[in-house]
DNA sequence: CTGATAAAGTGGGAAAAAGTGCAATTAAGT
DNA sequence: ACTTAATTGCACTTTTTCCCACTTTATCAG
């Protein structure tokens, strides 16, 4: 179970460093994972196992879903960590979820999510800012 | 199973090299395979076995659909890789999709999408725009 | 509280692989 | 038969990937 966010920097190379107490739970044994796109803007980041129970749900969706799987499975990477626990993000993720160098990482449950600093910062100001959905109406503390 | 994106550029005669972690499920031992139109603005690139099998299901579709049968069947060009894994893009097909020089190659599960760069850009934004659809409403992550 | 040891993060460099362009040979058309 | 265009194979350059070494931080013991 991911939860909690680090802030981080990728290196000249596009590499992520992988904080340590993630380490175990995204590589498993073999150091495997996935990363593909978001349509809000970050970077989906997957143990491989994970990812391969995502993938089916999104092969099974209908014609209508087209693009959604344009942007999931066309956009997915499978990268391995090297030695000291790094995995490069490709140049076409980065560009995408515009990450430069300072970066947030999130956990969020069975997947981490990789965000720009900076558009992470503004896009949670807009949410808090914004209306409550309808559906936490009634949830209570 | 193809999965994720590869930025790539056309040659001056309209040839496209093959990344090389696709070669071998695309081309299979003796490089051959087929190249179509799709109706969202790509092309389609099958290996030659999953292109008879999508075929067979097109040729069967009833009358309504005699549209899609004319773009699929109608543009589909039987292509080789060559010695260093590349292949001829038509003209026509490089056309109609308006593949200039700069296109992404999408890996789609059982075939390639392949996209002027501009135009996938273009419609990847306007898709992130949009509403979701009906059936990815109760979809979790 | 300070120092030492160990572990983790960062950067750089070298080797291997992949891409791009050129040239040569073959085929086709005039 | 000769010229032109196309295609295939080869070689060189560029990129990518992997690994090693050094620096910095954290933790534990004295």
């Amino acid at each position: 179970m991911f939860q909690g966010a680090s802030s981080l920097s990728l290196d000249a190379k596009g590499r992520l460093s992988v904080p340590t107490r993630h380490r175990d739970a995204l590589g498993g044994e073999t150091g495997q994972l996935t990363i593909t796109k978001h349509p809000h803007g970050c970077l989906m980041i997957f143990p491989r196992p994970e990812w391969e129970r995502f993938r089916e749900r999104i092969a099974a969706l209908p014609m209508q879903a087209q693009w959604w799987r344009r942007i999931f499975l066309g956009n997915a990477m499978d990268v391995d960590m090297d030695g000291s626990g790094r995995v490069l993000v490709s140049p076409e993720l980065r560009g995408d979820a515009g990450i430069t160098r300072e970066s947030i990482l999130l956990g969020m449950g069975s997947y981490l999510e990789l965000w720009d600093a900076q558009t992470y910062a503004a896009k949670e100001a807009e949410a808090k800012q914004a209306e409550m959905p309808d559906v936490l109406k009634d949830f209570s503390f």
